[in-house]
DNA sequence: CCCTGATTCGC
DNA sequence: GCGAATCAGG
């Protein structure tokens, strides 16, 4: 694929957005993480005000003349990386009276959807569809999976909710 | 192991 | 200019 200029366009606003190379690079199609973060290099787009970790890559000699290094690094204040913005509140149950047969753990909580679209999804990213197929805004949870699970440890319960476990809702 | 971005260097 | 390979770090 070449870098049109749509693509490039679309890249810089993804890159600003903060998502992650290998996000865009799913976007974009048809190329990978790697020359989406050459690209960035390239356009001399980066920091992208905050993201990266404290990283000063040294380079290593693999075969030939090592060079200079990579120093600055202004104190920059916070990078809001974050893609959900799903607020959930810790209700406390102040009642001295618990229900004393309910059962069922809630020791698995709701995570903050990733809400990746069907292209960003690998082997291990949660699969629980959000919204209609047929709308624009479609999207899957997103987070991870564990041991090959198809969905999170959160919709994986929902989705295989035991009989005995079933509640009414309120 | 999974992921992230950073860098080098042959093409 | 491009991006795979490789690296360091989380």
């Amino acid at each position: 694929m070449n870098w049109t200029d749509e693509r490039v366009e679309l890249l810089r606003k993804l890159w600003a957005e903060g998502l992650s190379a290998s996000q865009i690079a799913a976007q974009l199609g048809g190329v990978s993480r790697n020359a989406v973060i050459g690209k960035v290099h390239r356009l001399k787009l980066s920091s992208r005000g905050r993201a990266a970790p404290a990283q000063a890559r040294q380079k290593k000699p693999k075969a030939a003349a090592p060079k200079a290094a990579k120093p600055s690094s202004q104190p920059v204040r916070s990078m809001p990386q974050t893609v959900g913005a799903t607020a959930l509140k810790v209700e406390f149950d102040a009642e001295p009276a618990p229900r004393p047969v309910a059962r069922v753990d809630d020791s698995v909580i709701l995570p903050i959807s990733r809400n990746l679209k069907l292209v960003e999804l690998t082997d291990r990213t949660c699969k629980w569809p959000n919204g209609d197929p047929l709308n624009e805004d479609f999207n899957f949870c997103g987070s991870a999976s564990k041991d090959g699970s198809p969905y999170c440890a959160y919709h994986a319960r929902v989705a295989y909710q035991p009989v005995s476990d079933r509640r009414r809702a309120r």
